[in-house]
DNA sequence: GTCATAGGCAACCTCCTGGTTGCCTATGAC
DNA sequence: GTCATAGGCAACCAGGAGGTTGCCTATGAC
């Protein structure tokens, strides 16, 4: 299993999207954006316990990793999904359940010989 | 999206597994264990740049989020992945993927209005 | 029984994360 | 032009993450 998720250099590493995911804030972000439609800060902030703030820094990371993408409206940033980072998390996902699949069936035999 | 991967309550929640992923020398450690046998904490550190205490650590925050699973066996505690868990986070993705795949249709037509 | 090996526990340190507050500028509504 | 709104920047704070070191016990080899 490698750590590249994409072949371009510019891509994050699949452990910057992981830890992009890995928290429960930003997976509620990431869910209100999932409506296919762009949201301001105020109106991400608006709906939520934290402050303005918080949500910039948590969408800031979101962007870093690729997760979203981000286009300045006058005064508004509107952010919006970029789904092709969670198809590129997807497919590795699936590659690296291949792998520990056919792993299993190897460990399986081996704890089967332990017993 | 819901932050539920599984429905069992003890499982880990989503955040928890990709927090876990999240980490390059955690991913590094998984990559290891892919082989499908199990390894000591002695052996997993032998090869790497980390201390025994800091590879232990790391291996705790993977049995937390349940992507592995130790068994002692005599002084030595061996590691193993649970693939289980690594399949629950690929459906999880699969299903974060299709769901953003019809959001993106919506968003490309908000996109190409606003061109 | 002795020695080497394996690992658990705890304390420590540095840096980072997550969140807030204050202040400022830019933009939009009127 | 004025006022409200939106957001950027920076500093601050508390807590956690990541890693090391020291010390100890348990186990295995001989």
């Amino acid at each position: 299993m490698t750590n590249t998720i994409s072949k371009k250099p510019s891509d994050p590493s699949a452990d910057i999207i992981f830890a992009a995911l890995g928290d429960a804030m930003r997976l509620a972000l990431l869910s209100r954006l999932n409506d296919g439609r762009n949201h301001s800060i105020s109106a991400l902030t608006a709906s939520g316990p934290l402050t303005r703030q918080a949500v910039t820094k948590h969408l800031y990371v979101l962007e870093q990793a690729g997760l979203v993408q981000s286009r300045r409206a006058g005064r508004e940033t509107h952010y919006a999904l970029r789904a092709e980072t969670i198809i590129i998390a997807q497919k590795y996902m699936d590659q690296v359940s291949r792998q520990w699949d056919s792993a299993l069936g190897r460990l399986k035999d081996f704890v089967e010989r332990e017993v």
